[in-house]
DNA sequence: CCTCTGAATGATATCGATACCATAACTGGG
DNA sequence: CCCAGTTATGGTATCGATATCATTCAGAGG
């Protein structure tokens, strides 16, 4: 930056306003500056601006899983609304492990994040104190914890399966079985899952239900071989039964190729439903019922919270604790 | 660093050399110093330490789009290799587009990455300046370009179809068609595509075919309801048409899905093969026939090439630029 | 003609760590 | 008992920008 400053025959405090932009540097100079630079190659470091200014410039969002188009979505959300502000922002993959979210936090709190955004409201201990003495906003999302570390931005899992069940008793279906979601043990768990199992489990006893079946698949991520495994576990296990929910769209649809494989007709012989509306279940044959929640918007107001956060906690007026609820729809397709 | 230092009787170079770890510090002090750590919930300023070393301790990858898992799995690779030297990756995504890469890598390059890895051989003019003023190691990958920048983990994507094409003919097939690759217009282009669709011509003229026809798909990501569309497309203006390739699995899945609904049996009426041996390829009905590249290979190789290059840079041997050919394979399903 | 105001610019300290060199304490060979 | 050679530690300059306060200068207003 000197080398530029002494080519412009300016100070490197000029330099430095010019290139921030938006600052009192005559129109003039600032060509001049830019010429400068332009011939020199010279390119800003932010690793000495962000020790100076005491603003690192980044967000870090940590989700659960790299290959899940949801969670890909919302940090696509998050990163448009807070490019606005020149803000960049650190994605972390956790592999849906709270030890893994935990040394991810470690990690990255190193590198002094103006703020963190998490997946889910379950964290471990040593989660929460990290956070807590980083002093800076932090945001679920995708959930609606009960005792939140800062910010929310989520929805009920329990509730989209309660309006799915609501929704396939209306058209008749009377046994209807769970694919999926976890008892929760220790590490390594699918919280949201689990959430979505205990509003089938919640919805089997508030509609009057006889029975009811959950088909447990293992630990996360949940995948489209699980399905295929799962659905015939079910018809073994439940002869009777008449639709099937999936805890996400990816096993869905593995359970509809195997039902493909083995001549039972969807809906016909078994309705199935998932969760996410993936573009997989758009396109299937037969196209998949499932629960849509706006992961984009999920990502985007999450960081518009976080764009006021961080405003706030610059000007010493920190933003008091947010909870922003996203709507969600069930979308019936041919499945059911 | 210095209440630390203070509170366990010892100077902030001590501390330093403490939590680096493996340098020379007395047990006892370390401890020590570890205790005072934990006592005052110290984390350390890794923006301080990159100023200081002029080691940054990450490394940029570029790779097309969030939503791709073969990408995925890539970035997964390298990850896992940096991570044993301690060195992160930010990843950055040019949805495709040679301008937003060129966007990526100066933002990127002003945190000043110790190397770059990069998708394709195809950029900018204003990249390759930026890459060379950086005077970083970069390495290319997914693909074998004429003219590398620097080190390449790649494979020919021209070959792969051949191969596939070959695989077709053997098994009968004469009329084969190809769907996707476009004719490569400024920006925005799927220059893998277009690679793949070269393979599929070069094909037709060495095999001695005698007809041959593409249906190209617009812009990327070329999706799963692009393969639905085209494959109509396909059948109409070629009725005699045997087989189709696709450039990716995702529009084979779509283009199989559109079979099924219009009871045109896969392999019976028409045969379909895709790319990238995708989780859905594995499951849908049929399986499909794709070509298999080990993604994260691919990743692998370029993280242990990346830190052997760093080690390079740092000790002024620099590592004279390499070349890795990643092998690929014909996998057979049933949907050919 | 002088003071005042605001715009444009500059000088200097500082952010928080590490590189580099110096020093102290110890070890073992002669 | 001395000296060379480790090992453990400390002092200080430095990385490259920006915050902060100071300064200069032009033009407005009295």
């Amino acid at each position: 930056m000197a080398d530029v400053a002494r080519r412009a025959g300016v100070s490197t405090m000029t330099v430095s306003r010019a290139l921030k932009g938006g600052r009192s540097v005559k129109e003039e100079t600032r060509t001049r500056i830019m010429r400068a630079v332009d011939e020199l190659g010279y390119v800003l470091d932010l690793t000495a601006g962000a020790l100076s200014s005491k603003r690192s410039g980044f967000v870090s969002v940590l989700i659960p899983s790299v290959n899940n188009s949801n969670f890909s979505e919302t940090v696509h959300g998050i990163s448009d609304v807070l490019s606005e502000d020149g803000t960049q922002i650190l994605v972390g993959y956790t592999d849906y492990s709270k030890a893994q979210e935990q040394r991810l936090i470690e990690t990255m709190l190193r590198r002094r994040p103006e703020g963190v955004i998490v997946t889910g409201g379950v964290h471990t201990e040593g989660t929460r104190e990290l956070l807590e003495q980083a002093a800076i906003p932090v945001i679920e999302t995708w959930d609606m914890p009960a005792d939140p570390i800062g910010h929310v931005v989520g929805f009920s899992n329990a509730a989209t399966i309660e309006d799915m069940m609501a929704r396939l008793l209306f058209r008749g279906y009377r046994k209807i079985g769970f694919i999926g979601g976890d008892d929760g043990r220790a590490n390594g768990s699918d919280d949201r899952g689990r959430e979505r199992r205990l509003g089938y489990e919640r919805a089997v006893a508030a509609l009057g239900l006889e029975t009811s079946h959950v088909v447990p698949v293992g630990d996360p991520p949940v995948s489209i071989e699980h399905g295929g495994r799962a659905v015939v576990r079910l018809v073994e296990e439940w002869p009777d039964v008449e639709a099937a929910i999936c805890v996400s769209d990816l096993p869905a649809f593995g359970a509809i190729m195997e039902c493909h494989r083995r001549e039972w007709a969807v809906p016909g012989r078994l309705a199935i439903a998932g969760f996410g509306d993936f573009e997989i279940s758009r396109f299937c044959w037969p196209t998949i019922t499932t629960v849509s929640v706006s992961c984009t918007e999920i990502g985007r107001k999450a960081g518009h919270l976080m764009s006021r956060a961080i405003k706030g906690a610059r000007s010493e007026k920190p933003l008091p604790p947010q909870s922003v609820v996203i709507p969600h729809s069930i979308i019936e397709r041919e499945s059911t």
